[in-house]
DNA sequence: GAAACGTGGTT
DNA sequence: TAACCAAGTTT
């Protein structure tokens, strides 16, 4: 087992005082444990800033419509992690008056929090004697014992969960799995560790036999798949303002809960043909001849999905008001800062000078 | 329990 | 460039 001594010392006097390190507040330290789940500091600190200075409290997160919460999460990812967030925010104030639960068992009932997150909020806030194991105390642990098991398998969470229970024994839970995280952030990195500023150098196996290039065992990942989207950008000049078209993303595929453009896709690189027989463009706009050159290209990469996409993009004298209807959504251009949008709609906006002030 | 879910920095 | 991966959870 490593030395918690050296580790907490080491901590002690070389964390980074991350702004939710400065707080004792459970709310705040929660979202700081969301924002961060699969997301760097860097990444989760802007948003992290605006999400609490826009909802401070558990009772104004609660009270936000869905709309509001997505529209500070639009561009971070993940954004079950804003509609789960939501719902839990509603959740304790019905049924925990308000109050974040303070052990683990209740937390994990949470939407959004699983046992990372629970056993993470119930240590550092609750000094709860929980593991919170995440990919960094994965990869310090796994790299200490030089265990065989693959990444996030249950062999080596079970060695992890022990060990860090252990070390807990004389010490703050929450310093002790903040201490383990920081030292894989910082030191014990996935590349080029720091071996010669590590406090529990001593007694690593993967130190002593040159093997940390070896553990943690990673997990094989399957290739991306690749998408085909076909766009179809509509404005059109009314007589009181120039409008666009966008559509809801629903639940069932990616960005749910954010807008896009009415949308047809091909499984192959789309031609012409598909194009133009597509009954997307005789419901919308009748007559319209659609053409695949005169369309902006844009590629966008997800971890398991490559997007290639086409907007076309058609001004029409008026867009008929039947069209906004509950599947397609009729707004004036100046209203588009009110929408969440995902960032590879906020990079067409970007490229077509469309003021859309989704930015982040 | 494998697969899906986003984005951006690093290698 | 493509692959990796980052304070995971849900289905």
């Amino acid at each position: 087992m490593p030395n918690t001594h050296l580790l907490i010392s080491w901590y002690r006097r070389s964390y980074r005082p991350l702004p939710w390190r400065q707080t004792t507040d459970p709310y705040l330290i929660w979202i700081s444990e969301i924002i961060l789940q699969q997301t760097r500091v860097n990444q989760g600190n802007p948003y992290y800033h605006r999400f609490i200075e826009r909802f401070p409290t558990v009772i104004a997160l609660a009270s936000a419509s869905e709309a509001d919460v997505m529209m500070q999460w639009q561009g971070l990812g993940y954004y079950s992690r804003a509609r789960n967030l939501h719902k839990a925010a509603q959740t304790i104030v019905a049924k925990y008056n308000g109050q974040i639960p303070e052990t683990s068992a209740e937390l994990i009932t949470l939407s959004g929090i699983g046992p990372y997150t629970a056993n993470a909020v119930a240590s550092i806030a609750f000094k709860e004697p929980s593991p919170a194991i995440d990919g960094n105390v994965m990869r310090v642990i796994a790299r200490y014992f030089s265990a065989d098991d693959v990444i996030n398998s249950r062999g080596l969470k079970k060695l992890c969960d022990n060990t860090v229970r252990a070390m807990m024994k004389d010490h703050h839970p929450g310093d002790v799995n903040q201490a383990l995280m920081e030292l894989g952030a910082m030191i014990c990195r996935p590349t080029t560790p720091l071996c010669n500023e590590c406090p529990i150098q001593p007694g690593c196996s993967s130190f002593r036999t040159g093997s940390q290039a070896v553990y943690p065992v990673p997990a094989k990942r399957a290739k991306p798949k690749n998408r085909y989207f076909v766009y179809l950008v509509l404005t059109s000049n009314n007589l009181s303002s120039q409008d666009i078209i966008l559509k809801k993303r629903t639940k069932g595929d990616i960005w749910q809960g954010l807008y896009d453009f009415p949308l047809i896709e091909t499984t192959n690189v789309p031609t012409d043909s598909d194009v133009y027989k597509s009954s997307l463009w005789t419901s919308l706009l009748p007559d319209f001849q659609p053409a695949l050159s005169h369309a902006t290209y844009l590629k966008h990469q997800l971890t398991h999905q490559t997007l290639h996409c086409w907007f076309i993009r058609q001004t029409a004298d008026l867009i008929p008001d039947g069209i906004d209807n509950a599947e397609y959504l009729k707004i004036p251009i100046d209203l588009l800062h009110h929408y969440p949008f995902p960032r590879l709609i906020q990079r067409y906006f970007d490229q077509k000078q469309i003021k859309s002030h989704a930015d982040n």
